[in-house]
DNA sequence: CTCCGGATCCTCT
DNA sequence: GAGGATCCGGAGG
């Protein structure tokens, strides 16, 4: 359909202090964004349609064991202890990238993981970078998947989501209906009904399907 | 439709 | 060394 209209809430100063909000509470507001990467292969925008909000070790009522900042500073969480509207991206599986958006005030170490979204803009190149997908609405419909499409690497961690070649427009009018409930994929207490910190657009066809975390079955030598 | 295994390598202990 | 905020294709119901 049609991507959100540019405004003044909009403004990358605006927007910055929005996302310095509780990632808990401001996901909701998120749904319905629209983020573009205009890299030299040309502009791909997504509409967000489901996140998950990982939290830091120190400013949460209790620590958040499903995130990569729970165990402190390292050099790949580095920009979640940052100031938020920056990029954090991290490599996994060997083969996938994951994209954040860091939020909460400046070193709180709180962001929210891209889950899907709604390509609205350079679909072909999308597609392009998705030799895989099959439909339209599979195209960002997870988290690597929309780093995909967007072609976002860890050469983009760091980076600021607010100024070019990116951008970050919110949504002109909060999305209808919003869903929550446990995060996809997260091993242990963090991914169980105590931490309900993803966040979808109700009956929004890209959203991506549940999925506990799975054991995963070793191959190593005895 | 659901379930399951393999791919593949960076990161932290 | 071990394992992961995943995806995809194939097998089976």
């Amino acid at each position: 359909m049609s991507s959100s209209i540019p405004n003044e809430v909009s403004k990358p100063a605006e927007v910055r202090r929005f996302l310095e909000g509780d990632p808990r509470i401001i996901a909701p507001q998120l749904l319905g964004a629209v983020l573009t990467h205009h890299s030299e292969a040309g502009p791909v925008s997504v509409r967000l349609t489901e996140v998950e909000a990982y939290m830091g070790p120190r400013d949460s009522e209790h620590p958040d064991p499903g995130s990569h900042t729970f165990g402190g500073p390292t050099a790949r969480n580095a920009p979640m202890f940052g100031p938020p509207g920056f990029l954090y991206v991290y490599f996994t599986y060997g083969m996938h990238y994951c994209a954040n958006i860091v939020c909460g005030p400046d070193g709180s170490a709180s962001a929210l993981l891209l889950r899907a979204g709604e390509i609205v803009d350079g679909e072909g190149l999308a597609a392009l970078r998705r030799p895989a997908s099959k439909a339209h609405k599979d195209l960002a419909s997870g988290p690597a998947r929309l780093a995909s499409a967007l072609g976002l690497t860890t050469a983009d961690t760091g980076r600021d989501a607010l100024a070019p070649p990116f951008g970050l427009w919110l949504p002109a009018t909060p999305a209808a209906a919003v869903a929550s409930g446990p995060r996809v994929g997260v091993a242990g207490p963090g991914g169980s009904t105590e931490y309900p910190w993803r966040f979808w657009i109700e009956d929004d066809p890209t959203v991506s399907k549940y999925k506990a975390a799975r054991p995963r079955t070793r191959n190593t030598a005895v």
